[in-house]
DNA sequence: CTCCAGCTAGACCACTAGTATAAAAATTGA
DNA sequence: TCAATTTTTATACTAGTGGTCTAGCTGGAG
């Protein structure tokens, strides 16, 4: 990322943080970071698309730290699962963002609105996913169902915990009583009781590859010497969005990809995330 | 109320749903009412403060419904509880409020956000009643915890469904759920399990009728012939903070309170509320 | 009739996000 | 090193915001 970039989010985040998105001007972060507003609109479209940015960013760091603490260690490790969850409320509190991720209708910008759709979709996912590792594949049908109470759980308690102040129980302890909870549930479930989230539904086609593909690919189409590369993407995406994707052409395209090595780290990132739907899908036809 | 503060209400409301709160401007509500702007700020005193009196009669009407629909039914009928959760979703929905309810974290305004709070702790605390209604005192250590898992499965739930865009489960559906995780989490509850929010601390001191105590003691301090009863109210609110309020001296000043039939819905309201407590603790004493 | 609260129209203020432009400065490539 | 290109700057501008203020109008009560 280019460095005045860097200093405008970190800037703007800085300010965000301390007196609030909507009351922080495009004149203030102009102060802050001593640019002009030229400048700004150099790199970013809008003050939305700003926000975007930092909330971008955020993910991205809880995401690279939450990969690098289970290497080594059981995924069905519930220490590893409550740490997990830590750090993503760790990061969202550095940047104060728990708020705004937990809310999503206020937003007025609808493009900003997706966004949050999107990353709130993708942590309950990642979540029932982990409940999986948890508790066994036999969780499956209700993964989701449990997943956002857990959520549910988590988020609401720290609302409670903040709108009566109480400040003797410490992040953890929360997460671990959550936890505690649905896995109760998911002990005495009966094997007929309802399911509001089949978890099929959800887990191909509105999954986080799509927009980050189509992301990629916006990046991409502004650099002629990309045009090949962006036909590779463009098929994937129109591939992904069928009701069974053919694998086999996927890992294809996937290998060509892979043989040039670009420096962009959403590119490489794209790659990593390819890699991984191809095998989970491989591995759910064996 | 006033009859044009009334349609500005309407108006407002009207166009809050339709364009959003911040996407409205003061002159969209005056061409909608067709009013100027003096009269506007005759009745409000900023945007904001228009905003909460919709809140404000959403809330209300909400609970009058639910007292009505109480009527000769028993108190432990969970059909009973699901209809009162149903209307206020519905009046939350019919007012397009849900989010905003939910959220109050990105609220600029310190005002508005404290408006929020108490809306939000209230409501968890009618619940944790509720629930005590429906399964028995026994539960009371642990009513005001399964309240807060309670509505955030029920949120959380919500958020997702409309973050998937499912259709094909109704408000009671998603209620029902949640109703059913909740007991099923009471019923195999250990006894030693940890307690988040103990109950004791957040029944008294914090509770709804303190903060309506304050506002109608504001609003009556404007009014000279007020005044002595702007002094029993006054006692009352700093009674009520004690460790154990002298319900004898509270019964006494109800009584006062009531002799005097003040035309002010507020008013009566209060005392209703007043007459509530004392019974409450009444019993509890005996 | 007078009086006056409540209403109106509209000027005005300081502020907002975002655009436009021309000149200056920094970076790049040869 | 020098010329070309890109980035940055300063500043003026637009159209809109929430909110204040004033001068004058109007309908109804006494």
């Amino acid at each position: 990322m280019n460095k005045k970039k860097k200093q405008i989010i970190e800037g703007a985040h800085r300010l965000f943080i301390e007196k609030g998105f909507v009351h922080t001007s495009i004149q203030d972060i102009l102060d802050e970071v001593k640019i002009a507003k030229g400048t700004f609109y150099n790199y970013f479209i809008s003050k939305n698309e700003c926000l975007i940015a930092i909330l971008e960013y955020a993910k991205e760091e809880s995401e690279q730290q939450r990969k690098e603490m289970s290497l080594g260690r059981r995924a069905d490790d519930e220490e590893l699962f409550i740490e997990q969850v830590t750090i993503r409320l760790k990061t969202d509190k550095k940047h104060n963002l728990m708020a705004l991720f937990s809310t999503t209708s206020f937003m007025s910008d609808p493009e900003l609105r997706e966004f949050m759709f999107q990353q709130h979709l993708s942590e309950v996912q990642w979540v029932a996913g982990r409940l999986m590792d948890l508790y066994g594949d036999d969780l499956r049908e209700i993964a989701f169902d449990q997943a956002v109470i857990f959520l549910g759980i988590l988020q609401h308690s720290f609302q409670v915990t903040k709108l009566t102040s109480q400040k003797n129980h410490s992040l953890e302890d929360i997460i671990r009583y959550a936890l505690q909870q649905v896995r109760l549930i998911i002990q005495h479930q009966e094997q007929s009781s309802t399911v509001l989230f089949p978890f099929e539904r959800l887990e191909r086609g509105e999954n986080e590859l799509s927009p980050q593909l189509k992301k990629l690919i916006e990046k991409l189409i502004q650099n002629p010497k990309m045009k090949d590369k962006v036909e590779l993407l463009e098929f994937l995406l129109a591939e992904m969005k069928n009701e069974s994707p053919r694998l086999q052409l996927i890992e294809s395209v996937w290998r060509t990809l892979s043989q040039s090595h670009e420096p962009l780290a959403p590119y490489r990132e794209m790659l990593y995330m390819l890699w991984e739907y191809i095998e989970k899908n491989n591995a759910s036809r064996r």
